[in-house]
DNA sequence: GGCTTTTTAGCACGAACGTTCGTATTCTGT
DNA sequence: ACAGAATACGAACGTTCGTGCTAAAAAGCC
């Protein structure tokens, strides 16, 4: 990895960071400059445009969603072990990705979802990615008998990102500490619902 | 109501349909002055300041929020059919509003939920109000017997708020119709968990 | 160690930002 | 209709925005 490469990747490292506490559309680039110690003119050679500096980050910010939250997840066990994983790191992946804000994805799904673009197009497919990874485990854990054969995948999908964001809002806007017991509990109750019948 | 008040109306309208697209943080003063056909100058003069325009706006979308979603909703009979008629006011009131965007509270919260200061207290205060009303709907529901008398009342309104929050990200970034159909099922099961004994 | 390529800094640009000020216009009450 | 107050405007402020251009410094290669 030559100078360049290197280099950066240090600048994303401080952006993902900016971008959880400023959002993406917030982050500027005499403000990155100033955080990555470098000028602006330095750093903005790395992207040659913002529009291409905030695909990098959002690049970024996915693949440490894949190595804090995802990658931790495949350990487990096929079925709803793997999928309360799933659940539980990416509650709380940011955290774990030391961020000092937001997941900079889900904050960028608000700021661009009237902003037609490649922008916008980015974040719609890097959350759809996420759902679709989700579905992924569902529908393994119906096939492991964890889950009722006639589960609505994309229903239980849409509850399980219902579940994330109430976290979300409870956890960063209004502090509360119980945000997370909440969610799980909210979790549970969904995979009870779906509970295979006793007799096989 | 002088000629003052009269103006600073009309600005807020327009100020909630520009924040509903581009966010409150990204409402500028020059932006808005252009699209309510007045002077920079002599917009500013109203608000005194840029933050005091956003609180004002903030309040704004609040009051059209409450005259959409929650004052029909008390047409209703107290309990299961209010928290309903809530329920559905809640997913569509921008609509109804005829706002181009999206909730200007909901993405308020995502920008300011790391920038302390009197903006992101009035968004959490006024965020703070939805879940409360929700929360005393349920409770109604509770004593009109149309939900389970041991209902944890706080863990109903956080997933409601899951509900609503996932519907909408299905809404405004992926365009999917049937982001309310899936609100509306998941409210249902909610609703079925936390029924009434059958014999009374 | 010199040469080429890559990476960084410095400087300048036009535009937009929020804000101030003095002046013109328009309302309002009598 | 007129005086006084309320409201709107135009110009300018200092800053920051994103983005070029050019020259210096650093890195990589023989």
């Amino acid at each position: 990895m030559g100078k360049g490469e290197e280099t950066r990747q240090a600048i994303l490292e401080q952006a993902i960071a900016l971008a959880s506490e400023v959002g993406v559309s917030g982050l500027s680039i005499g403000a990155l400059a100033d955080k990555a110690g470098m000028s602006k003119s330095g750093l903005f050679a790395h992207f040659g445009s913002k529009e291409e500096m905030q695909l990098a980050v959002l690049r970024a910010a996915q693949e440490r969603f894949a190595e804090f939250a995802f990658k931790p997840a495949l350990k487990e066990r096929r079925g709803l072990p793997r999928l309360r994983a799933l659940m539980t790191n990416w509650l709380n992946w940011t955290e774990k990705a030391r961020l000092p804000g937001a997941c900079p994805l889900n904050s960028a799904a608000n700021e661009f979802d009237d902003q037609p673009g490649p922008v916008r197009d980015a974040v719609a497919a890097g959350l759809a990615d996420g759902r679709r990874m989700l579905a992924n485990a569902v529908r393994l854990a119906v096939e492991a008998g964890d889950l009722r054969e006639d589960t609505d995948v994309d229903q239980f999908v849409f509850e399980l990102v219902g579940i994330e964001l109430a976290a979300m809002q409870s956890q960063r806007l209004f502090r509360d500490k119980q945000a997370i017991p909440r969610a799980l509990g909210a979790f549970e109750r969904l995979v009870r619902d779906h509970q295979p019948s006793r007799k096989e």
